[in-house]
DNA sequence: ATATGACCTCAGGCTGCTAGAGGTTCAAGT
DNA sequence: ACTTGAACCTCTAGCAGCCTGAGGTCATAT
């Protein structure tokens, strides 16, 4: 059994963050000591990994709940899992495209500008104008 | 003179949001007609237009109010907004970077599954345990 | 005069945690 | 057996950056 310093540093998982996941409901309300304190089963610190690894991967809260939900039945069909991370594959491409964007457009104001005073800035016309823009956004 | 809800059509910022700005202090407090309802200038649609562009573009509401606070003295040295657009850049390149490699493992995870329940799903699978994983995170 | 829509303020909620106050328990050392 | 000190407990509040809703007022067209 372990307490949950120990899971958390064995997780890397913050101590408070770990009962906020109990509280979201995905971690199950742990045994206690004799003192009240939380004890953790081994299945309980691979749950907690789990949740970890797709917290790293982006997937929200929700999406998790839904996962966990799933591999609590594992005789049943597994595309409701395959969409899940299918959407989220979606939605990382979507951030990433976005960004591209963003990247280029800060790339030219940043590096854009030789004035010398504000008034002249670069930086400063270009986010005040969107004439400046090479794309609409 | 425009009311704030064709100030929102015009930029389109929201109405509640163009009030937290103001409370944020972003935008100044705008006249009011007799019956106490913003009335903004066409100076003030455009202060938002700033802030909506660079918020688009991912910056921080700390570092607009510094913008703003530079743009107000145009007669110095135009290096902070610089120095800002800079930083902005270099943390979405940041963020792209980050982005990229869980793309990579989405991809793997999300293409990689061809069990028919649960218990042989990739999806599951891959996020239980780090094992599948290609490089460390 | 009245209807309707746009506006006002204020409070509370959202995600995903993090920090702090104020109190209890555990394990180790003496 | 007792004492320390770290680790734990619960609860409340706070962060960004808004959004929503309640309950009420204003503007304008008919």
């Amino acid at each position: 059994m372990l307490t949950i310093g120990q899971l958390s540093r064995r997780t890397g998982v913050k101590i408070p963050t770990i009962r906020y996941y109990e509280q979201m409901g995905l971690l199950a309300p742990p045994e206690r000591s004799e003192g009240n304190q939380r004890r953790y089963t081994p299945e309980e610190r691979d749950r907690l990994a789990f949740i970890k690894h797709a917290r790293d991967l982006g997937l929200k809260i929700e999406a998790i709940r839904e996962l966990i939900e799933l591999s609590v039945h594992p005789d049943q069909p597994c595309a409701g899992a395959d969409r899940i991370a299918a959407e989220q594959l979606h939605a990382v491409r979507e951030r990433i495209g976005k960004l591209r964007k963003l990247e280029r457009e800060l790339a030219r104001i940043a590096t854009g500008c030789d004035g010398e005073q504000i008034k002249d800035c670069y930086v400063i016309r270009a986010l005040a104008s969107h004439d400046l823009c090479e794309d609409e956004h």
